[in-house]
DNA sequence: GCCGTTTTCGGCCCGACTGTTTTCAGTCG
């Protein structure tokens, strides 16, 4: 059998498509069905080929009419398609590359490849030096200039997204410093950052206030700003030193729930409630919701659902993933919040490679008002860190048990993260895991084993009796080492059948598990350990971006493990009793 | 290319800013 692709190449595969037919200049609602389906895929919990498996006629996905469905069964089976290899035929291969340059769409990429038969950015950055560029219609001194700029600094510095955390930490002073404009009234931050993506590619800003001018002239002069895109009398766009992109938009009063809305999207869920709208007579935009001429509303969000007789959708779900269906049918989620958790259950302590003490870690969680703190050191086999062999995890137990006689409201959990090796098995023996009171496994070596290999050696795994919780269950650091390849419908059908658990792992360089495969395990009724894998004390704060994760994938409080109190938690790790 | 209780054809979200124009196309979000 030819090997299945998944998901993320097939998303890719139907991008391109996208970008090969607005450089040919298609009708741009077939363009927008390629890109729609592409994000679709590239979202779905489950393999796009396993959905649209037979010839079925009635449509399973919204926006996959029959020929989609066709295109992207041939794509799972073979990886190609005839459509994009005609278009690659047909188009010169840098132009790809050049619809993504700032400043350069569709019209302009083609006046390149045709007028002077630029092929490569190397070609191009000499035409711009030559002078021919700006010689060029639709082109001049001005955007001649802007792409100089780009073609110079791009080699050096490839965009890329900032991680929530880290993004985190350029917003809360230019809000702080935005609130000194003269006549301002709300600052708020918007976008992908409000909808808690794991990593966001510009922060946008909705301010309101009587005349935008005196706001827009503060922020251009924000003095991290190293350049001005552009600036407006109501937007204007700035990038940091750091080279973050951050655009303010600013409304008036009334106009402050549809502005916030509108610039939170995302784009799909945007499109999708004006198509609402539409169908009932309303025109939606970032300055209210109209009826012809008549303005009914906008100084809320609230209100802006309530025209097309929607309940409020939380940021985290807006989409387009089934969240406007589940509002019509009163059947959203109440989502987990962060003072619904309970405790921690994946911490390290300076037993192996963690900061702090057990006694620093135990007054941290009883600061934070924990129930209980799952100690979670690193077992041998990671030397590094200098793992746990069982005699040291016996005298950490030990310690365990006198600091909880003096610890009162919080309680230390007994627990490692044991490694899982190569061969499935776990790197401490049966006798010793079912002395803790839980275990969470986890796989730090080999990642690039096969798809197979890989999933067979995790459900091994989880076949020992006293496996609890799959931590980090990918391994993908953001933006740098991609996931292991495993199938997660397996795993988490195993989970469900073994009676274990699979981790969210709240670091913001991790946040693994991602939104879909969250929502994957809520279905299959697999609980979901929100859990920080802190270092050091100070990292149960991070608790807060796995909250945000799991919002994204639908988990409501009783879909999460450690909402449960200690009463509640302790026969839910008693494994083999539910066996 | 998708979609349909007004439609199987003819719609498909919409406004701001820029730069090149000389009234607007292209790009972006």
């Amino acid at each position: 059998m030819a090997e299945t692709r998944h998901n993320p190449e097939i998303a890719q595969s139907l991008d391109d498509i996208a970008d090969l037919l607005e450089l040919d200049d298609a009708n741009p609602f077939r363009i927008r069905a390629y890109r729609n389906a592409a994000r679709l895929v590239r979202g779905l919990g489950k393999e796009v080929s396993e959905i649209l498996t037979t010839e079925d006629t009635a449509p399973k996905l919204p926006g996959i009419g029959a020929d989609l469905a066709d295109k992207i069964r041939t794509l799972a089976r073979t990886g190609h398609l005839p459509l994009l290899d005609q278009l690659r035929k047909k188009t010169p291969h840098v132009a790809q590359e050049l619809l993504h340059l700032p400043n350069l769409g569709p019209k302009r990429v083609r006046t390149l490849c045709d007028e002077l038969g630029v092929r490569t950015l190397e070609q191009l950055h000499r035409a711009v030096l030559d002078g021919r560029v700006r010689e060029l219609p639709g082109f001049g001194a001005g955007i001649e200039k802007k792409l100089r700029e780009v073609l110079e600094a791009g080699a050096k510095a490839p965009p890329s997204r900032l991680k929530l955390a880290l993004a985190e930490s350029y917003v809360d002073p230019i809000l702080t410093y935005l609130r000194g404009a003269p006549g301002i009234d709300q600052v708020v931050v918007a976008g992908s950052y409000r909808r808690c993506q794991e990593t966001v590619g510009d922060i946008d800003i909705v301010a309101t206030a009587e005349r935008g001018q005196p706001v827009i002239d503060r922020f251009v002069a924000y003095d991290e700003a190293a350049k001005v895109l552009a600036s407006g009398s109501t937007r204007a766009t700035i990038v940091l030193r750091s080279g973050l992109q951050i655009d303010l938009r600013v409304v008036p009063k009334e106009s402050y729930g549809a502005a916030l809305y509108y610039f939170t999207g995302s784009k799909a869920h945007n499109i999708a409630i004006r198509k609402l709208g539409l169908e009932r007579g309303l025109k939606i935009n970032e300055y209210g919701v109209f009826r012809r001429r008549k303005r009914l509303g906008g100084k809320t969000e609230d209100e802006v659902f309530g025209a097309v007789g929607l309940p409020f959708i939380p940021p985290e779900l807006r989409e387009n993933r089934g969240e406007i269906e589940a509002a019509a049918a009163g059947t959203l989620p109440k989502l987990v919040e962060l003072a619904d958790l309970r405790g921690d259950l994946h911490v390290h302590s300076k037993a192996t490679d963690g900061h702090d003490s057990l006694e620093e870690l135990a007054q941290a969680a009883r600061e934070h008002g924990y129930d209980y703190l799952a100690v979670t050191d690193h077992s041998r086999r990671i030397a590094m860190a200098h793992g746990l062999d069982p005699h040291r995890l016996m005298q950490e137990m030990r310690a365990i048990d006198r600091i909880n006689e003096k610890l009162g409201e919080t309680t230390l959990l007994k627990s490692i993260e044991v490694d899982i090796l190569e061969d499935g098995t776990l790197d401490l023996p049966d006798g010793v895991l079912g002395e803790l009171d839980l275990v969470v496994a986890a796989v730090h070596s080999k990642f690039d084993l096969s798809r197979q290999k890989q999933t067979d050696r995790i459900l091994r795994a989880m076949e020992r009796p006293h496996f609890t919780i799959l931590a980090h269950p990918t391994g993908r650091l953001i933006g740098e080492r991609a996931p292991y390849d495993v199938d997660m419908g397996r795993i988490i059908a195993a989970a469900k059948n073994r009676g274990c658990y699979i981790e969210l792992n709240a670091h913001p360089d991790r946040l693994d598990l991602i939104d879909s495969h969250c929502r994957m395990a809520k279905e299959a009724g697999v609980l979901v350990s929100i859990a920080t894998d802190a270092h050091r004390a100070q990292e149960l704060n991070n608790l807060r971006f796995g909250v945000g994760q799991g919002r994204r994938g639908w988990l409501e409080k009783g879909d999460v493990l450690n909402t449960r109190t200690l009463a509640q938690l302790r026969p839910l790790l008693a494994r083999t009793m539910r066996r």
